[in-house]
DNA sequence: AAATCGTGGTA
DNA sequence: TTACCAAGATT
């Protein structure tokens, strides 16, 4: 009689709780041994991993990620030093406003929360460089609390095993946070382990390029496939130009000043890039952000850093 | 709310 | 080789 009836084939689409079991169930059999995962990893540690993986793939945070912890292994720690050893430990992870946001968390995190990271979902989203997705994934990883998690990995699981379409919109909609919502299972430890098994999932097989279905734990339920797999059919996916850009720029003057040890004559920095406006605007935006600091004698260093 | 913000691996 | 893609946040 209506969609509900046992006999009915299950499906995705018709009842998302039937994918928790197998979901987390390979989960179990195929999680990455990742060091933010094991046991002694603290608050700390899943949140300083949550800021480098934000667009940064795993194998290049790893190493980052030991020597970041083994320096600073508390939020005083990182707090109580200059800005520009935060950046530049950063390394080559890009996007290093995420390093200057990070020490500034610290701080606020001495300050505010006596140090330790918070635990209020409030609280984490007030800090800087936590958002949407940052705050969930601490508060459940760190703390096992419910909290719809949505990356880009379960925002294509959800799209493709449940709305049935290859990608999911190019920006999180009300609708695919409804969605989460109502997947998130009942009981808080069984959600936060229910929240890392679809990241891991589309992390490992549902890609974003070519997923491996044939491996796939839920293969038989994804309403993608049940409907032949068809190809995207919404807009284009944004992508991004780099060649040429002010992020260039800005990459390759951060990256001379990271190398320095002594303050950076403008002489030194000129040589990165041909174009005198291009360069000058991309020197004064870094300035801006707190990236770079120019010193009275009109050297550059990293802000506060010898 | 669309644009901006790094970098390197991969198909 | 080029284009895509990677645990987003901010303005």
């Amino acid at each position: 009689m209506t969609a509900t009836t046992p006999t009915t084939v299950p499906t995705a689409t018709a009842d998302p709780t039937v994918l928790h079991a197998p979901v987390i169930d390979w989960f179990d059999k195929n999680a990455r041994d990742l060091p933010w995962r094991r046991p002694d990893a603290n608050a700390w540690g899943v949140m300083v991993s949550e800021f480098m993986l934000q667009q940064t793939p795993v194998s290049r945070v790893l190493p980052v990620y030991e020597e970041w912890l083994k320096r600073w292994p508390r939020p005083a720690d990182l707090a109580a030093e200059a800005p520009g050893e935060a950046v530049r430990a950063w390394g080559r992870l890009g996007y290093p406003r995420r390093a200057l946001r990070l020490h500034n968390a610290a701080a606020a995190i001495a300050e505010r929360h006596g140090g330790d990271v918070p635990t209020d979902h409030h609280q984490l989203l007030a800090l800087p460089g936590v958002g949407e997705y940052t705050a969930a994934a601490v508060a459940s990883f760190a703390y096992g609390q419910r909290h719809a998690v949505l990356d880009t990995n379960v925002r294509r699981v959800f799209a493709r095993a449940v709305t049935g379409t290859e990608f999911p919109p190019n920006a999180t909609t009300a609708a695919e946070r409804k969605l989460a919502r109502m997947l998130l299972p009942e009981e808080p430890r069984t959600a936060a382990r229910w929240a890392a098994a679809t990241m891991e999932l589309g992390a490992l097989l549902c890609t974003a390029r070519t997923p491996a279905c044939g491996r796939c734990p839920i293969a038989d339920l994804c309403a993608w496939r049940r409907a032949g797999s068809p190809a995207h059919a919404g807009p284009p996916r944004r992508t991004q130009t780099y060649a040429g850009t002010d992020r260039q720029v800005r990459g390759k003057l951060l990256a001379v000043l990271r190398e320095a040890t002594a303050p950076v004559p403008r002489l030194l920095l000129d040589r990165v890039w041909g174009d005198p406006e291009q360069r000058a605007r991309a020197l004064n935006g870094l300035v801006g952000d707190g990236l770079v600091e120019r010193l009275p004698d009109g050297r550059y260093r990293l802000p506060g850093a010898g």
